[in-house]
RNA sequence: GGGCCGGUAGCUCAGUUGGUUAGAGCACACCCUUGAUAAGGGUGGGGUCGAAAGUUCGAGUCUUUCUCGGCCCA
């Protein structure tokens, strides 16, 4: 019997996916189509989801994480789409910002040009054509992993309109009274009297003054230590007239010590040696040991207390107090350190200006005023001696941070710098409502930003930089009042709508003031707003500047550090602008950690770049890896887990191919309610019963967004329902029966609509694969896209839980016969499953619900017989016996006689 | 160092309000098939649920401590 007589699949779809290769031509038959553009023709006044981009950083190639992100988007904005709604997704970057500038001055470096030299104008044209470059690559890059979305029509921040309504926003916020004038401390250089950032600081070694000096306990309600001194220790003799508290740990064990028999001071009890060494001070006397806890409510007094320094000095708890150094008690100026700003914030005490640009005490430094701080230490250590409120004194040579241009010794200064306050005009109670009103997946991540948003300071927004957009800050030359005027932002915007912010930087800035006053009269600022403020503004420039978006977003979708960073600062700055949330729901996912959960790190090398992966397996595996984890955690790879994902890939390409071959690449695309289903052999009805429950399983996965369940599910139906069981039983019918026959068509046509389930089902996850099965199946019609295609919805009596139950009890059955029939096999007495006749015997009720079943068919065995027997020990049995007969050569079996089928081969 | 989150077979994941012998797919081993063949089918092995203690008649599930990892903060 020659091979013409049967029917074998035959497919131009070939098992070899090449996707390295078949994908940038699917990219292009994108492009050429114009897909982007279909997909908003077609979904025109349908509802919509908009999930809003968090812009990346236009420097340097993508990562895993960011290829993740874009992926996970995608897969999203694509459900939502072929779920029936206008899912737009518009990509955007952020460019402003410090790490531009610095790849611009490495530049600079290497070309032996001095910064200072350059024009602020062309320095900032500079950072925007670097800015511009990167977007091109992330462009391309992004695209390549099949990411669909309006790539010609990107959104940054660095756009005229967006630094145009950047200005518009800060004049909100400027108009309410909430972003008001404060100090914080920054690291300063007295010598170039500009601040610096961490990157710009060398850290060289330095001799530091270091003084001991007691603070009088004033008052405590820990009654032990009354009338007596807490000591600390400090580098910086010349911060004391700033100081404004006292740190201590709670969880330290401190020493009330009376020390020559005269005085009583409190140090931490690990710190008595090195202080008595430091000190020279013998003669010590332990009076009590105590916990930190104590000192809650404590108030000392300033050691310059009698010369005007008459105010409260309150014990703050702090966790960065250690006993490595100094008394286990820090003094804290909140005008000359991060942890001291930090730590008064938090206790309402605000920084001050002490220190000039120079260096200089300003006149909030009584008695000291005008004095340099680098020439201050010996004045210090002399006053603090005459006030008998220094213990010892000394050197210690240790690591300081200096200039990397001037290598001069750096200081922390407080200087002016522009808050936005969380409770003038309650902001945060605000923000804390309208994280109740949003979603978020998973739901841990509500709290997380909730307990930042309850206790983060006022929010600092301004930059000593020049790659930004500028504050639109006029101070009155006269009463050093900032100019308030609706009239001014709006000049000032419209004027960046046409030409960017640059002009900020020019000397002559009478045009951004417009008519209404003289730049004379003013003093304008210099520094820019922090990028945070910029990207949390996108949903002003964004959402609702643009037609086809919505505001707010449906989803904002980033990696879990987002809570802090732009979620955090999107949900302020709409809040404190709009009094609402610019999205209705977050979704965050968890980190690329390697095979063993460790991050990903050049020196462990163990880093995998997204472009490694498209190289070797292309982009529609990295789109399983992503769609099969569980974003909620941290996501592994290595390559062994993408070699699972490659093999599960060709699973599905199989089955995909098995069908396709089956119907000879020859689709008919079915019209599910109009499906006469009731003659369908029962097989056929249970088949549809399955698609229906998956398909159930499928939309209740995607609403809640879970993924790698719903693929889990997707992969588990092609292997353990398609593949082993509905695809093995019907090969039989498929290849053997006349063409034509009723039951063939019936499977042919069931088969037809698996094909459609899975395309549809998969399209979102496997875009470039179901695109190539698309455009292979309507070559002839007009259909140019899966993507452009919606979900299949399936009809109510589909369902058919009947059905389902007899096909449980079967499967039951095959399941016996299967083992019945493998010992029969191990020992040798038949091959393959063909080669067994099986007896099964039943209980009554599986008899009864199961005898007009054909099991050689559904065991794929050459002979089967079904018994009610109400003796065997299980409700199934199995006797399995070598088949006797000879060999069709149509289809395998082995029969004594001719059987049914009209085109058997037997004589 | 602090806050939050997490650790279930080699891998990706299930595991309801604590209740039989902890599940699935993949991978693996062995066998079959060569009419899905750069395929397909069958059978099977594999986990004391990160560790320890506690609560309970009973703990993967609750509590505490420890440990490892991740994010954020310092």
């Amino acid at each position: 019997m020659s091979k013409e007589h049967i029917n074998l699949p035959k497919t131009a779809f070939s098992m070899k996916a090449n996707l390295p290769v078949r994908e940038p031509g699917i990219l292009d038959y994108w492009q050429k189509i114009g897909l982007y553009k279909k997909l908003r023709q077609k979904s025109k006044g349908k509802e919509k989801f908009v999930l809003h981009d968090g812009p990346p950083y236009a420097n340097g190639n993508i990562h895993m994480g960011t290829a993740l992100n874009k992926i996970l988007k995608d897969i999203i904005t694509k459900f939502h789409q072929m779920d029936g709604k206008d899912s737009v997704y518009v990509p955007g970057w952020d460019c402003h910002g410090l790490p531009i500038e610095w790849k611009i001055e490495e530049q600079y470096k290497k070309n032996k040009k001095n910064k200072n030299d350059v024009p602020i104008i062309e320095f900032r044209k500079e950072c925007r054509d670097f800015a511009t470059k990167w977007i091109g690559i992330h462009k391309d890059q992004f695209q390549r992993l099949g990411v669909i979305g309006d790539w010609e029509n990107y959104y940054s921040t660095m756009s005229f309109d967006a630094e145009a309504q950047i200005v518009r926003e800060l004049g909100k916020f400027l108009k309410e009274g909430s972003l008001y004038r404060g100090y914080k401390p920054v690291l300063w250089s007295t010598v170039e009297k500009t601040a610096l950032a961490d990157a710009e600081v060398e850290y060289m070694d330095h001799v530091s003054d270091t003084i001991y000096v007691e603070f009088p306990v004033v008052k405590t309600n820990f009654k032990e230590i009354e009338k007596s001194n807490v000591v600390i220790w400090t580098t910086t003799p010349w911060t004391i007239p700033a100081n404004k508290a006292l740190a201590y740990n709670q969880s330290l064990t401190y020493l009330l010590l009376e020390i020559d028999n005269e005085k009583k001071i409190i140090i931490a009890k690990d710190l008595l040696e090195s202080f008595k060494k430091d000190t020279n001070i013998e003669n010590t006397k332990i009076i009590k040991e105590f916990s930190g806890k104590e000192f809650e409510g404590t108030l000392c007094s300033h050691p310059f207390y009698s010369i005007g320094y008459d105010y409260e000095i309150p014990m703050l708890e702090a966790r960065f107090v250690t006993t490595e150094q100094g008394t286990g008690i820090v003094h804290c100026a909140p005008s000359h350190g991060p942890d001291d700003f930090n730590l008064c914030l938090n206790n309402n005490i605000k920084a001050v200006e002490t220190v000039d640009d120079d260096g200089r005490y300003t006149k909030n430094i009584l008695h000291f005023e005008g004095l340099h701080i680098f020439k201050a230490n010996s004045v210090i250590i002399e006053k603090l001696k005459e006030h008998e409120k220094l213990i010892a004194n000394g050197k210690l040579n240790h690591s300081y941070p200096h200039s990397w241009r001037s290598k001069a010794p750096l200081v922390h200064r407080a200087t002016p710098q522009w808050f936005i306050s969380m409770e003038s005009h309650e902001l945060r109670s605000k923000a804390l409502k309208a994280l109740d009103e949003t979603t978020f997946y998973p739901s841990k991540g509500k709290e997380r930003i909730k307990s930042m948003i309850e206790t983060r300071p006022d929010w600092c927004v301004s930059r000593q930089r020049v790659w930004g957009v500028p504050l639109p800050i006029f101070i009155s030359k006269k009463n050093g009042k900032v100019l308030i005027d609706d009239d001014v932002f709006e000049n000032i915007a419209q004027i960046y709508e046409k030409e960017g912010s640059d002009c900020w930087f020019s000397d002559d800035y009478q045009k951004l003031l417009g008519n209404k006053y003289k730049a004379e009269d003013f003093n304008k600022l210099s520094d820019i707003v922090e990028v945070w403020f910029d990207s949390g503004s996108t949903h002003s420039f964004v959402l609702e500047k643009r037609a086809d978006l919505k505001w707010p977003a449906s989803m904002y979708l980033e990696g879990s550090d987002q809570h802090r960073g732009w979620f955090h600062s999107s949900l302020l700055e709409s809040c404190g602008t709009r009094g609402k949330a610019p999205f209705e729901s977050i979704l965050s996912h968890g980190f690329v950690v390697d095979g063993k959960g460790l991050k990903m790190s050049k020196s462990q090398g163990n880093v995998i770049a997204p472009e490694d992966i498209l190289k070797k397996y292309g982009a529609d595996i990295l789109r399983i890896w992503v769609a099969s984890s569980n974003y909620a955690e941290d996501l592994r790879i290595d390559y062994s887990i993408l070699d699972q994902h490659a093999e599960s890939y060709r699973k599905i390409r199989n089955t995909f191919r098995f069908l396709l071959g089956n119907i000879k690449d020859e689709y008919e695309e079915y019209d599910f309610n109009n499906l006469e289903i009731v003659n369908l052999p029962d097989l056929e009805k249970y088949m549809l019963h399955r698609l229906a429950k998956v398909n159930r399983s499928f939309h209740k996965n995607f609403h809640s967004y879970n993924f790698h369940q719903l693929y889990k599910e997707l992969l588990n139906f092609c292997t353990v329902e398609l593949s082993a069981f509905y695809f093995d039983i019907r090969k039989d019918l498929l290849y053997c029966d006349p063409i034509n026959s009723d039951k063939r068509s019936d499977c042919i046509k069931v088969l037809n609509i698996i094909l459609q389930c899975l395309l549809k089902w998969f399209a979102p996850i496997l875009s470039f694969t179901t695109e190539e099965i698309f455009k292979l199946l309507n070559q002839n019609s007009d259909k140019q896209s899966i993507h452009l295609e919606n979900f299949i919805k399936i009809p109510a009596n589909w369902f058919n839980e009947n059905i389902e139950h007899k096909w449980d009890n079967i499967k039951k059955i095959r399941d016996e016969a299967n083992v019945s029939i493998e010992t029969k096999r191990a020992s040798k007495e038949i091959g393959s499953s063909l080669e067994a006749k099986i007896l099964i015997k039943l209980n009554k009720d599986l008899y009864n619900l199961t005898k007009n079943e054909n099991f050689s068919e559904i065991c794929i065995t050459s002979e089967s017989k079904i018994v009610e027997d109400q003796n065997i020990a299980k409700e199934v049995e199995v006797v399995t016996e070598k088949a006797e007969g000879s060999k069709c050569s149509l289809c395998w079996k082995i029969k004594s006689k001719k059987c049914e089928r009209i085109n058997c081969q037997i004589a």
